[in-house]
DNA sequence: AGGAATCGTCATATCGTCATGATAATCAGA
DNA sequence: TCTGATTATCATGACGATATGACGATTCCT
């Protein structure tokens, strides 16, 4: 897999919220019981995530998480950097230093493709995950096929 | 790292294999230390690249590994698939079943992506790593720009 | 036949990820 | 101020990836 179990537990869970219809905060049970997903690993992710001024949390009866900044302006990079390694110029051979100008044998043919996926990383909004296909196509295109 | 460090060394042996000159067997030890990898890790990975029938295993006295097709016909995806799942229809966001009629929220944005990634993996040969850009470029071409 | 080189295989150690369970800290509301 | 809800934190375990060391099996060479 591309991503950790951990970093697509958070993307899931930003993806839940960002459903949600108002802002008020959301349990971890709920979340955890919506995405099915361990509960308590869950806490620790959200946890993560608040700690990094992605989410606000509040203790206490009617406390819970949600979101800080609206999901437009919250890529998946984001997210996914704090748990995984993000870095767009990790050497696919995994070598330490792997420049332009001291390339690995890989690096010219590589650098496009890890270009590629930076960009869908660091593009894609939680907002564009919750706006699913699906649901919004129809919307406004008159189905001009068949 | 998007493979991993059982991967980019089974890559990274058979790229040694491809440089070498002829076809003489190499035994791991040399390969090992060349590349600065745990010498009998190496052999296990290279036991499996011979199960598989990517190399060629010869034990005794003037035996170790070689290549078994030239390296123009071993893609990257062959010698890595054996060590991480290459799947390219893996769903991101980890769900089971992603298909075009039952997609998750990043299915219709990363299905391009993968695309791509799957791409690089199946066209790029051994033989095109070991054809490093810095050496082999100025062989033919007349260097048209500036 | 014997010795050395080399692969083949197993047992084990280490470490990071993923996960569970228990408990402390905090807070709203009666 | 008490109680229950909820997050915060810690200890621990399961598991796979990574790595080490030892020894057996096979082959070449003399």
């Amino acid at each position: 897999m591309i991503l950790s179990q951990t970093a697509v537990y958070a993307l899931r869970a930003m993806l839940h919220l960002a459903e949600r219809p108002d802002d008020q905060p959301v349990p971890v049970g709920e979340i955890a019981s919506a995405l099915d997903v361990p509960r308590n690993y869950l806490s620790k992710i959200l946890h993560v995530l608040a700690r990094r001024g992605l989410l606000r949390s509040a203790r206490g009866p009617g406390g819970g998480f949600s979101l800080v900044r609206p999901p437009a302006r919250t890529t998946v990079l984001e997210v996914a950097a704090h748990f995984d390694d993000m870095d767009r110029d990790r050497c696919l051979l995994g070598r330490p230093e792997c420049r332009d100008d001291d390339p690995c044998p890989a690096h010219g043919q590589w650098k496009d493709v890890a270009a590629a996926l930076h960009a869908f990383f660091s593009n894609t909004t939680i907002a564009d995950l919750a706006r699913r296909p699906t649901t919004t196509r129809p919307r406004r295109q008159p189905e001009a096929d068949s």
